[in-house]
DNA sequence: CGAGAGAGAAAGAACGATCGTTCTTTTACG
DNA sequence: CGTAAAAGAACGATCGTTCTTTCTCTCTCG
Protein backbone atom coordinates (compact mmCIF):
# COMPACT_ATOMS: atom_id res chain seq x y z
CA UNK A 1 0.00 0.00 0.00
CA UNK A 2 2.42 2.04 -1.15
CA UNK A 3 0.02 5.53 -0.97
CA UNK A 4 0.77 8.39 -3.27
CA UNK A 5 -0.73 10.79 -0.55
CA UNK A 6 1.07 9.63 2.75
CA UNK A 7 4.61 9.27 0.99
CA UNK A 8 4.57 10.80 -2.32
CA UNK A 9 8.36 11.20 -2.49
CA UNK A 10 9.52 7.77 -4.32
CA UNK A 11 7.95 8.79 -7.20
CA UNK A 12 7.29 12.02 -9.59
CA UNK A 13 8.87 14.20 -6.78
CA UNK A 14 11.84 12.29 -5.95
CA UNK A 15 12.19 12.39 -10.33
CA UNK A 16 11.79 15.50 -10.53
CA UNK A 17 13.81 17.06 -7.95
CA UNK A 18 16.82 15.52 -9.17
CA UNK A 19 16.02 17.04 -12.78
CA UNK A 20 15.78 20.41 -11.19
CA UNK A 21 18.62 19.93 -9.72
CA UNK A 22 20.55 18.99 -12.00
CA UNK A 23 19.59 22.08 -14.08
CA UNK A 24 19.89 24.45 -11.14
CA UNK A 25 23.46 23.60 -10.49
CA UNK A 26 24.56 23.16 -14.21
CA UNK A 27 23.19 26.17 -15.47
CA UNK A 28 22.13 28.49 -12.47
CA UNK A 29 18.42 28.91 -10.67
CA UNK A 30 17.62 32.54 -12.34
CA UNK A 31 18.39 30.90 -15.53
CA UNK A 32 16.64 27.65 -15.72
CA UNK A 33 12.47 28.25 -15.95
CA UNK A 34 10.23 25.46 -14.72
CA UNK A 35 9.00 25.07 -18.17
CA UNK A 36 12.56 23.37 -18.93
CA UNK A 37 12.52 21.63 -15.62
CA UNK A 38 8.93 20.12 -16.37
CA UNK A 39 10.28 19.61 -20.44
CA UNK A 40 13.04 17.44 -18.97
CA UNK A 41 11.24 15.66 -16.24
CA UNK A 42 8.71 14.59 -18.53
CA UNK A 43 5.88 16.02 -16.38
CA UNK A 44 2.89 18.78 -16.30
CA UNK A 45 2.66 21.51 -14.72
CA UNK A 46 0.12 20.26 -12.14
CA UNK A 47 2.69 17.53 -10.73
CA UNK A 48 5.13 20.20 -9.94
CA UNK A 49 2.69 22.42 -7.59
CA UNK A 50 0.95 19.46 -6.30
CA UNK A 51 4.66 18.32 -5.02
CA UNK A 52 6.28 21.95 -4.45
CA UNK A 53 4.59 25.09 -3.28
CA UNK A 54 6.57 27.25 -6.11
CA UNK A 55 9.74 27.45 -7.64
CA UNK A 56 11.68 28.75 -4.57
CA UNK A 57 10.53 25.87 -2.58
CA UNK A 58 11.81 23.50 -5.41
CA UNK A 59 15.36 25.45 -4.81
CA UNK A 60 15.34 25.18 -1.63
CA UNK A 61 14.68 20.92 -1.99
CA UNK A 62 17.82 21.04 -4.21
CA UNK A 63 19.77 22.99 -1.47
CA UNK A 64 18.54 20.35 0.93
CA UNK A 65 19.17 17.66 -1.29
CA UNK A 66 22.76 18.25 -1.51
CA UNK A 67 23.06 19.57 2.00
CA UNK A 68 21.68 15.67 2.66
CA UNK A 69 24.22 13.87 0.07
CA UNK A 70 27.38 15.78 1.89
CA UNK A 71 26.44 14.86 5.43
CA UNK A 72 26.04 11.49 3.80
CA UNK A 73 29.55 11.13 2.35
CA UNK A 74 30.63 12.64 5.94
CA UNK A 75 29.39 9.92 7.23
CA UNK A 76 30.59 7.22 4.99
CA UNK A 77 33.98 8.65 5.93
CA UNK A 78 33.48 8.50 9.49
CA UNK A 79 32.58 4.72 9.38
CA UNK A 80 35.64 3.69 7.11
CA UNK A 81 38.09 6.37 9.71
CA UNK A 82 40.27 4.17 11.30
CA UNK A 83 41.57 7.03 13.80
CA UNK A 84 40.53 10.81 14.41
CA UNK A 85 43.65 11.28 12.04
CA UNK A 86 42.75 8.97 9.63
CA UNK A 87 39.02 11.01 9.61
CA UNK A 88 40.52 14.23 8.91
CA UNK A 89 42.47 13.02 5.95
CA UNK A 90 39.21 11.24 4.46
CA UNK A 91 37.77 14.92 4.79
CA UNK A 92 40.09 16.53 3.14
CA UNK A 93 40.35 14.01 0.43
CA UNK A 94 36.87 13.57 -0.21
CA UNK A 95 36.33 17.28 -0.53
CA UNK A 96 39.27 17.10 -3.33
CA UNK A 97 37.41 14.63 -4.85
CA UNK A 98 34.26 16.07 -4.56
CA UNK A 99 35.22 19.45 -6.50
CA UNK A 100 37.29 17.52 -8.54
CA UNK A 101 34.43 14.57 -10.15
CA UNK A 102 31.17 15.78 -8.73
CA UNK A 103 31.10 19.44 -8.34
CA UNK A 104 32.85 21.08 -11.04
CA UNK A 105 30.73 23.59 -11.36
CA UNK A 106 31.34 25.32 -8.27
CA UNK A 107 29.96 25.18 -5.23
CA UNK A 108 26.02 24.81 -5.42
CA UNK A 109 25.69 26.88 -1.77
CA UNK A 110 28.02 29.45 -3.00
CA UNK A 111 26.41 29.59 -6.31
CA UNK A 112 22.94 30.16 -5.26
CA UNK A 113 23.57 32.92 -2.88
CA UNK A 114 24.84 34.59 -5.86
CA UNK A 115 21.24 34.46 -7.17
CA UNK A 116 19.86 35.35 -3.81
CA UNK A 117 20.72 38.30 -1.70
CA UNK A 118 18.67 38.37 0.91
CA UNK A 119 19.50 36.46 3.99
CA UNK A 120 16.14 35.76 4.92
CA UNK A 121 15.51 34.16 2.24
CA UNK A 122 14.65 30.63 2.49
CA UNK A 123 16.78 29.89 0.74
CA UNK A 124 19.90 31.66 2.14
CA UNK A 125 18.41 30.16 5.45
CA UNK A 126 19.57 26.66 3.98
CA UNK A 127 22.56 27.97 2.76
CA UNK A 128 23.46 29.14 5.99
CA UNK A 129 22.66 25.87 8.43
CA UNK A 130 24.58 23.93 6.11
CA UNK A 131 28.14 25.84 6.69
CA UNK A 132 27.74 26.03 10.50
CA UNK A 133 26.81 22.47 10.52
CA UNK A 134 30.08 21.75 8.37
CA UNK A 135 32.21 24.19 10.42
CA UNK A 136 31.39 22.35 13.54
CA UNK A 137 31.37 19.39 12.29
CA UNK A 138 35.05 20.12 11.50
CA UNK A 139 35.67 21.41 14.66
CA UNK A 140 34.82 18.23 16.09
CA UNK A 141 36.80 16.28 14.23
CA UNK A 142 39.87 18.89 15.30
CA UNK A 143 39.04 18.29 18.15
CA UNK A 144 39.21 14.59 18.59
CA UNK A 145 42.25 14.52 16.67
CA UNK A 146 43.53 16.36 19.49
CA UNK A 147 44.55 19.85 17.70
CA UNK A 148 45.02 23.10 19.59
CA UNK A 149 42.89 25.81 18.12
CA UNK A 150 40.32 23.84 16.79
CA UNK A 151 37.70 26.37 15.75
CA UNK A 152 40.72 28.71 14.17
CA UNK A 153 41.94 25.77 11.85
CA UNK A 154 38.04 24.90 11.13
CA UNK A 155 37.58 28.30 9.72
CA UNK A 156 40.54 27.86 7.51
CA UNK A 157 39.12 24.45 6.21
CA UNK A 158 36.22 25.65 5.43
CA UNK A 159 38.07 28.79 3.51
CA UNK A 160 39.86 26.25 1.82
CA UNK A 161 36.69 24.09 0.80
CA UNK A 162 35.56 27.56 -0.67
CA UNK A 163 38.46 28.26 -2.66
CA UNK A 164 38.92 24.43 -3.98
CA UNK A 165 35.08 24.27 -5.74
CA UNK A 166 35.44 27.98 -6.98
CA UNK A 167 39.29 27.34 -8.00
CA UNK A 168 38.50 23.68 -9.81
CA UNK A 169 35.51 25.71 -11.80
CA UNK A 170 37.57 28.52 -12.73
CA UNK A 171 41.16 27.57 -12.98
CA UNK A 172 42.63 24.53 -13.60
CA UNK A 173 41.13 21.99 -11.55
CA UNK A 174 44.38 20.02 -11.15
CA UNK A 175 46.44 22.48 -10.09
CA UNK A 176 43.57 23.91 -7.56
CA UNK A 177 43.53 19.95 -5.97
CA UNK A 178 47.31 20.06 -5.67
CA UNK A 179 46.97 23.22 -3.97
CA UNK A 180 44.14 22.61 -1.88
CA UNK A 181 45.46 19.33 -0.24
CA UNK A 182 48.99 20.99 0.54
CA UNK A 183 47.12 23.58 2.40
CA UNK A 184 44.42 21.66 3.81
CA UNK A 185 46.54 19.08 5.24
CA UNK A 186 49.02 21.78 6.48
CA UNK A 187 46.10 23.86 8.09
CA UNK A 188 44.59 20.62 9.79
CA UNK A 189 47.98 19.33 11.00
CA UNK A 190 48.31 16.35 8.84
CA UNK A 191 52.33 15.00 7.13
CA UNK B 1 35.21 69.68 -28.01
CA UNK B 2 33.89 66.60 -25.41
CA UNK B 3 32.16 65.31 -28.58
CA UNK B 4 29.64 62.86 -27.10
CA UNK B 5 29.97 60.60 -30.25
CA UNK B 6 34.06 60.38 -29.98
CA UNK B 7 34.33 60.06 -26.22
CA UNK B 8 30.61 59.35 -24.97
CA UNK B 9 32.20 57.56 -22.07
CA UNK B 10 31.73 60.75 -19.38
CA UNK B 11 28.13 61.47 -19.84
CA UNK B 12 25.40 59.41 -19.80
CA UNK B 13 26.97 55.95 -20.46
CA UNK B 14 29.66 56.73 -17.09
CA UNK B 15 26.36 56.88 -15.04
CA UNK B 16 24.36 53.80 -16.96
CA UNK B 17 27.21 51.77 -16.43
CA UNK B 18 28.10 52.76 -12.35
CA UNK B 19 24.15 51.96 -11.78
CA UNK B 20 24.27 48.69 -13.91
CA UNK B 21 27.41 47.64 -12.06
CA UNK B 22 25.93 48.66 -8.46
CA UNK B 23 22.48 46.48 -8.94
CA UNK B 24 24.21 44.01 -10.58
CA UNK B 25 26.44 43.05 -7.78
CA UNK B 26 23.97 43.82 -5.34
CA UNK B 27 21.17 41.54 -6.53
CA UNK B 28 22.57 39.24 -9.03
CA UNK B 29 22.91 40.23 -12.82
CA UNK B 30 19.98 37.31 -14.34
CA UNK B 31 17.88 39.09 -11.43
CA UNK B 32 18.01 42.77 -12.49
CA UNK B 33 16.47 43.40 -15.49
CA UNK B 34 16.85 46.39 -17.82
CA UNK B 35 14.01 47.96 -16.91
CA UNK B 36 15.20 48.40 -13.42
CA UNK B 37 18.72 49.46 -14.57
CA UNK B 38 17.30 52.41 -16.35
CA UNK B 39 14.62 53.49 -13.64
CA UNK B 40 17.56 53.95 -11.19
CA UNK B 41 19.94 55.46 -13.84
CA UNK B 42 17.23 57.97 -14.69
CA UNK B 43 17.42 57.33 -18.23
CA UNK B 44 14.92 55.57 -20.89
CA UNK B 45 15.86 52.58 -23.25
CA UNK B 46 17.45 54.20 -26.60
CA UNK B 47 20.04 55.49 -24.12
CA UNK B 48 21.17 52.37 -22.94
CA UNK B 49 21.03 50.38 -26.40
CA UNK B 50 22.70 53.49 -27.58
CA UNK B 51 25.56 53.10 -25.55
CA UNK B 52 25.66 49.71 -25.44
CA UNK B 53 25.18 46.65 -27.77
CA UNK B 54 22.76 44.90 -25.17
CA UNK B 55 22.20 43.67 -21.49
CA UNK B 56 25.28 41.39 -21.90
CA UNK B 57 27.64 43.98 -22.82
CA UNK B 58 26.53 46.06 -20.50
CA UNK B 59 27.64 42.89 -17.66
CA UNK B 60 30.56 42.74 -19.93
CA UNK B 61 31.43 46.07 -19.17
CA UNK B 62 30.65 45.87 -15.33
CA UNK B 63 33.07 42.83 -14.82
CA UNK B 64 35.69 44.76 -17.05
CA UNK B 65 34.90 47.88 -14.65
CA UNK B 66 35.77 45.41 -11.87
CA UNK B 67 38.98 44.54 -12.92
CA UNK B 68 39.83 48.17 -14.05
CA UNK B 69 39.15 49.42 -10.49
CA UNK B 70 41.68 46.16 -8.84
CA UNK B 71 44.24 46.56 -11.32
CA UNK B 72 44.41 50.97 -10.18
CA UNK B 73 44.22 49.84 -6.24
CA UNK B 74 47.20 47.38 -7.18
CA UNK B 75 49.11 50.60 -9.18
CA UNK B 76 48.87 52.53 -6.13
CA UNK B 77 49.84 50.02 -3.86
CA UNK B 78 52.83 49.44 -5.85
CA UNK B 79 53.22 52.74 -5.40
CA UNK B 80 53.19 53.04 -2.06
CA UNK B 81 55.19 50.10 -1.99
CA UNK B 82 58.90 50.12 -0.42
CA UNK B 83 59.79 46.86 -1.14
CA UNK B 84 59.31 43.82 -2.45
CA UNK B 85 58.06 42.77 1.06
CA UNK B 86 56.03 45.64 1.86
CA UNK B 87 53.83 45.15 -1.40
CA UNK B 88 53.28 41.75 -0.54
CA UNK B 89 51.82 42.68 2.21
CA UNK B 90 50.11 45.80 0.79
CA UNK B 91 48.53 43.39 -1.36
CA UNK B 92 47.35 41.09 1.44
CA UNK B 93 46.06 43.77 3.24
CA UNK B 94 44.04 44.96 0.28
CA UNK B 95 42.79 42.06 -0.36
CA UNK B 96 41.03 41.81 3.43
CA UNK B 97 40.69 45.30 2.97
CA UNK B 98 38.12 45.05 0.03
CA UNK B 99 36.33 41.97 0.81
CA UNK B 100 35.53 43.89 4.50
CA UNK B 101 34.92 47.20 3.27
CA UNK B 102 33.62 47.14 -0.75
CA UNK B 103 33.00 43.28 -2.32
CA UNK B 104 30.60 42.77 0.85
CA UNK B 105 28.25 40.69 -1.58
CA UNK B 106 31.11 38.12 -2.22
CA UNK B 107 33.34 38.55 -5.73
CA UNK B 108 31.41 39.74 -8.62
CA UNK B 109 33.64 37.65 -11.06
CA UNK B 110 32.67 34.28 -8.73
CA UNK B 111 29.07 35.46 -8.50
CA UNK B 112 28.94 36.08 -12.27
CA UNK B 113 30.82 32.85 -13.08
CA UNK B 114 27.38 30.89 -11.07
CA UNK B 115 25.16 32.77 -13.79
CA UNK B 116 27.12 31.82 -16.49
CA UNK B 117 27.68 28.55 -16.90
CA UNK B 118 29.09 28.99 -20.86
CA UNK B 119 33.17 29.04 -21.06
CA UNK B 120 32.79 30.72 -24.60
CA UNK B 121 30.19 33.34 -23.46
CA UNK B 122 32.26 36.86 -23.61
CA UNK B 123 31.57 37.47 -19.60
CA UNK B 124 33.19 34.41 -18.90
CA UNK B 125 35.82 35.28 -20.90
CA UNK B 126 36.48 38.70 -19.00
CA UNK B 127 36.66 36.42 -15.73
CA UNK B 128 39.05 34.37 -16.96
CA UNK B 129 41.51 37.42 -18.36
CA UNK B 130 41.13 38.78 -15.18
CA UNK B 131 42.09 35.67 -12.92
CA UNK B 132 44.84 34.47 -15.38
CA UNK B 133 45.94 38.46 -14.94
CA UNK B 134 46.10 38.64 -11.01
CA UNK B 135 47.81 35.56 -10.37
CA UNK B 136 50.05 36.44 -12.89
CA UNK B 137 50.69 39.70 -11.01
CA UNK B 138 50.93 37.54 -7.72
CA UNK B 139 53.20 35.18 -9.13
CA UNK B 140 55.55 38.33 -10.44
CA UNK B 141 55.53 40.02 -6.99
CA UNK B 142 56.53 37.10 -4.86
CA UNK B 143 59.52 36.34 -7.37
CA UNK B 144 60.72 39.49 -7.09
CA UNK B 145 60.51 38.86 -3.24
CA UNK B 146 62.80 36.14 -4.02
CA UNK B 147 59.98 33.55 -3.01
CA UNK B 148 60.41 30.09 -3.95
CA UNK B 149 57.97 28.62 -5.44
CA UNK B 150 56.71 31.47 -6.55
CA UNK B 151 53.88 29.70 -8.73
CA UNK B 152 53.13 27.21 -6.14
CA UNK B 153 52.92 30.75 -3.59
CA UNK B 154 50.64 32.31 -6.49
CA UNK B 155 48.41 29.78 -6.64
CA UNK B 156 47.49 29.91 -2.49
CA UNK B 157 46.95 33.52 -2.39
CA UNK B 158 44.21 33.38 -5.28
CA UNK B 159 42.66 30.65 -3.71
CA UNK B 160 42.65 32.53 -0.45
CA UNK B 161 41.59 35.53 -2.02
CA UNK B 162 38.39 33.59 -3.46
CA UNK B 163 37.96 31.75 0.05
CA UNK B 164 37.83 35.54 2.34
CA UNK B 165 35.63 36.94 -0.62
CA UNK B 166 33.08 34.15 0.13
CA UNK B 167 33.44 33.79 3.46
CA UNK B 168 33.03 37.26 4.47
CA UNK B 169 29.84 37.32 2.88
CA UNK B 170 28.16 34.07 3.74
CA UNK B 171 29.73 33.90 7.44
CA UNK B 172 31.79 36.11 10.05
CA UNK B 173 33.80 38.52 8.05
CA UNK B 174 35.73 39.44 11.20
CA UNK B 175 36.17 35.28 11.42
CA UNK B 176 37.27 35.56 7.85
CA UNK B 177 39.41 38.50 7.54
CA UNK B 178 41.54 37.27 10.14
CA UNK B 179 41.63 33.72 9.09
CA UNK B 180 42.47 35.37 5.36
CA UNK B 181 45.70 37.84 6.63
CA UNK B 182 47.09 34.55 9.01
CA UNK B 183 46.83 31.81 6.24
CA UNK B 184 48.05 34.31 3.48
CA UNK B 185 50.84 36.25 5.22
CA UNK B 186 51.51 32.81 5.99
CA UNK B 187 51.51 31.36 2.34
CA UNK B 188 53.33 34.17 0.99
CA UNK B 189 56.20 33.81 3.80
CA UNK B 190 55.58 36.85 5.64
CA UNK B 191 56.41 36.96 9.27
C1' DC C 1 -20.85 -9.29 -10.44
C1' DG C 2 -20.75 -5.17 -12.88
C1' DA C 3 -22.00 -0.32 -13.74
C1' DG C 4 -21.59 4.22 -12.21
C1' DA C 5 -20.60 7.90 -8.83
C1' DG C 6 -16.88 10.35 -6.88
C1' DA C 7 -12.37 11.65 -5.52
C1' DG C 8 -7.43 12.63 -6.94
C1' DA C 9 -3.96 13.41 -9.96
C1' DA C 10 -2.31 14.69 -14.42
C1' DA C 11 -2.79 17.31 -18.78
C1' DG C 12 -2.74 21.53 -20.97
C1' DA C 13 -4.73 26.00 -21.90
C1' DA C 14 -4.48 30.58 -20.15
C1' DC C 15 -3.31 34.25 -16.78
C1' DG C 16 -0.86 38.78 -15.90
C1' DA C 17 3.78 40.25 -15.37
C1' DT C 18 8.21 40.91 -16.89
C1' DC C 19 12.06 39.66 -19.88
C1' DG C 20 15.36 41.98 -23.61
C1' DT C 21 14.88 44.33 -27.82
C1' DT C 22 13.10 47.27 -31.64
C1' DC C 23 10.42 50.86 -33.62
C1' DT C 24 8.21 55.34 -34.24
C1' DT C 25 7.78 59.80 -32.54
C1' DT C 26 9.39 63.86 -30.34
C1' DT C 27 12.82 66.97 -28.80
C1' DA C 28 16.99 69.70 -29.04
C1' DC C 29 20.87 71.64 -31.00
C1' DG C 30 24.11 73.19 -34.84
C1' DC D 1 16.43 73.16 -41.80
C1' DG D 2 18.63 68.86 -40.86
C1' DT D 3 20.80 65.63 -38.01
C1' DA D 4 21.20 62.97 -33.99
C1' DA D 5 19.95 61.83 -29.46
C1' DA D 6 16.27 60.90 -26.22
C1' DA D 7 11.48 59.57 -25.07
C1' DG D 8 8.17 56.13 -24.83
C1' DA D 9 5.03 52.98 -27.04
C1' DA D 10 5.09 48.33 -28.60
C1' DC D 11 7.12 43.82 -29.97
C1' DG D 12 7.27 38.66 -29.30
C1' DA D 13 9.04 35.60 -25.91
C1' DT D 14 9.26 33.77 -21.55
C1' DC D 15 8.67 34.21 -16.56
C1' DG D 16 6.01 31.76 -12.43
C1' DT D 17 1.43 30.66 -11.34
C1' DT D 18 -3.49 29.37 -11.64
C1' DC D 19 -7.44 27.45 -13.71
C1' DT D 20 -10.40 24.31 -16.20
C1' DT D 21 -10.65 20.01 -18.30
C1' DT D 22 -9.57 15.21 -18.84
C1' DC D 23 -8.35 10.93 -17.22
C1' DT D 24 -7.99 7.09 -14.00
C1' DC D 25 -8.58 4.72 -10.41
C1' DT D 26 -11.58 3.07 -6.19
C1' DC D 27 -15.43 2.36 -3.68
C1' DT D 28 -20.22 1.59 -3.60
C1' DC D 29 -24.68 0.24 -4.65
C1' DG D 30 -28.09 -1.87 -7.70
Amino acid sequence: MKSSRESPASGPRQHLLETASRLFYLEGINAVGVDRILQQAGVTRATLYRHFAGKEALVVAYLEREDALIRHHLEAAADRAVSPDHMLELVIEGIAEDAWRHHTRGCPFINATAEFPDPANPVRQVVSRHRVWFRAVLEEYLTAAGREDSAIKADTLVMLRDAVLVGSYLDDSEASRRTFLRTARCAAGLP
